[in-house]
DNA sequence: CACCCGATTATCT
DNA sequence: GATAATCGGGTGT
C-alpha cells in the first residue's frame, strides 16, 4: 500500500478532510502493524474560530503552521490526545483535518490491550478513543506522515462524493454553522 | 501564581 | 441525558 505523499495534502483543508475518508492509518509499535480506515474527520482552517490556530502561533500549536503532511497532535480535558493531519495550500498559514473515527482492520488484538475490556466497536469511535488505541500521543505531535516511521497514512478506498455527509462539527462554542464534519455514510463505527 | 477553559470520555440514572 | 474527572496552556495580576 502506498504512502500518502504531499500532493495529497497540498489542497484546501475542507477538501483534504473529505479524501481522508476511507484511508487508512498505520502505526507500528515494537514491529507489530496497527491499521485503521478512516471513517470520520473534521476540518479546522487558520480563519476559523473553531481552531487552535485562529489565534495565532503558539508553542502548543506549531505543528499546525508548519509543512502539510505532518501531525499535529494535542492534549485536552485532561485526559485525551487528539490527532490531526496538516493540510492547507501553500500561501494559507495554517489548517488541520481532525481525524474523529476509524475502523479497526488489523491489529485488534493490540488495540484491545491499550483499551482493555472494549468492544470492537467502542474502539476507535472517538477522537480521544482511536489516539488511545494507537499509542498516539504527544511523542508524535509533529512528525512525518509521508514516510514509512511510527505513523503514516496510505492509500486506501476513494469514498464517492454521494457516499460523504457533511454535518456541523462536534464540541466547539464557535462557528457552529459550518458543516466541516465528514462521515462515510452508515458506517457503525462513526461517533455518536 | 490564580483562575479559566477546552476539537472528550466513562459512568452513572 | 447529565456530570465528574483531570491538566496543560493562555491570560491577567
Amino acid at each position: 500500500m502506498k504512502i500518502l505523499q504531499k500532493s495529497f495534502y497540498n489542497h484546501p483543508t475542507v477538501q483534504v478532510a473529505k479524501d481522508l475518508l476511507g484511508k487508512n492509518l498505520v502505526r507500528e509499535i515494537e514491529g507489530k502493524l496497527l491499521i485503521g480506515k478512516i471513517v470520520e474527520t473534521e476540518a479546522y482552517t487558520h480563519d476559523d474560530p473553531a481552531s487552535h490556530a485562529y489565534k495565532g502561533e503558539r508553542n502548543a500549536n506549531k505543528s499546525l503552521f508548519g509543512p502539510v503532511g505532518h501531525a499535529y497532535v494535542y492534549f485536552t480535558y485532561g485526559n485525551h490526545f487528539c490527532f490531526n493531519v496538516v493540510a492547507k495550500v501553500p500561501n494559507v498559514s495554517a489548517g488541520g483535518v481532525l481525524i474523529r473515527a476509524l475502523e479497526p482492520i488489523e491489529g485488534i488484538e493490540i488495540m484491545q490491550e491499550l483499551r482493555p475490556g472494549k468492544k470492537i466497536k467502542d474502539l476507535t469511535n472517538g477522537p480521544g478513543k482511536l489516539t488511545q488505541a494507537f499509542a498516539i500521543t504527544k511523542e508524535l505531535n509533529g512528525i512525518d506522515l509521508m514516510q514509512k516511521g511510527p505513523l503514516y497514512l496510505t492509500e486506501g478506498e476513494v469514498i464517492p462524493e454521494e457516499n460523504i455527509v457533511a454535518t456541523k462539527r462536534i464540541g466547539i462554542s464557535r462557528a457552529q454553522d459550518k458543516l466541516w464534519r465528514f462521515c462515510i455514510e452508515e458506517n457503525q463505527f462513526v461517533s455518536r
